[in-house]
DNA sequence: TGGTTGATGTCAGTTGCTGACATAAAGAAT
DNA sequence: ATTCTTTATGTCAGCAACTGACATCAACCA
């Protein structure tokens, strides 16, 4: 038996989320999601580096799974399908919470200041998928743009997945998403 | 002769964009800038929303032109080729205003947040961009994916004119950065 | 002449976020 | 068993971003 009751990241993350649904992003104060997870709101900023901050905690863990399925993609691929391996693979931890992804999308999608944040976390994707294509002995600027397809799809197929009312997999998705760029960019 | 000194929103940019450079963007205050420009920090808030949105004026006008250069574009074009001719139209106005626009973004590439309401403007110039293709007659998902497209290669080679010494325009690296692009996306 | 308008100022308040220091239980060292 | 150290948390004070309400006052208008 611990001094505290354990996982209290794991508080802070639900009891933010449930707040930012009940009243809305900007309505909710630091100190009343800290209060219905039994904390202070100091301790909250020890776990989170800002308000929202506590909605992504995710993103460190899919980049680090992005990168490793990237590494381990077949050398012959051209650059883009290695990321589109890449990006496949790293559909398979959402397949099975997709009401939870729903959620959190829908709070995001109601505040500017949680996109800008989602936003970023995606171009820090893209930097470390071209910093792996680079590993693989892709020059610039094509890591670079090989890398942004792949968040976009990523991102795109994400929002498909998520507003569609039938059960698609997310990987399956994905790979529509990117057969479909390559026709656009190829001019069709 | 008005009451005021004229321009109070320019002399806000301006007071504002040098103090990031001399402090960062994190040190200055909002007063300081309000100072500089002679006015007070509530006048501030009264032309920006907040203390980022002061370097980011131009983004209504660029998204404007954006559109309308996609308006003009010959019907006859693939989405991904009127996107392409958009883009560079819209370098026209930076071509001679290179060194402002490094500076600028020598402020953004030092501050986290400031490049998260980077990203949020792009993604608008993205989603107005997609308007305008749907408008066009083109469908989704490949509206959208054109026009990420677009943002994208708009970016990159933002970044590479900036970044170069010689004088490549900003046009001329906008088509080679959308030739690469495509490219890639062949699987070359 | 007097009323209205519009850009600015004043002021008080909330909230996000930080630094410095305090506390107390768990576990390690003696 | 006692003391020491570590660590997660709490307490408190403070700054700065941002907001709402109201005041001012030159310029313009009827």
């Amino acid at each position: 038996m611990g001094r505290w009751k354990p996982d209290a990241r794991a508080r802070l993350e639900k009891a933010a989320l449930a707040l930012y649904r009940e009243h809305g992003f900007a309505q909710t104060t630091v100190a009343e999601i800290a209060e219905r997870a039994g904390l202070t709101e100091r301790t909250f900023f020890r776990y989170f580096t800002d308000k929202r901050e506590v909605l992504f905690s995710g993103a460190a863990t899919l980049q680090q799974q992005l990168v490793s399925a990237l590494e381990n993609a077949p050398s012959s691929l051209a650059p883009i399908d290695a990321v589109g391996m890449a990006v496949e693979a790293a559909a398979q931890p959402f397949e099975r919470r997709r009401d939870f992804a729903r959620k959190r999308q829908a709070v995001i999608s109601e505040n500017a200041e949680l996109q800008e944040r989602e936003r970023i976390k995606l171009a820090s994707l893209a930097s470390a998928l071209a910093d792996a294509l680079r590993r693989r002995g892709v020059g610039d600027p094509a890591a670079s743009l090989a890398a942004e397809m792949g968040v976009t799809v990523l991102r795109i197929a994400f929002e498909r997945w998520i507003s569609q009312e039938n059960d698609l997999g997310l990987a399956l998705v994905m790979r529509e998403s990117l057969n479909e760029l390559k026709l656009v960019i190829a001019g069709k």
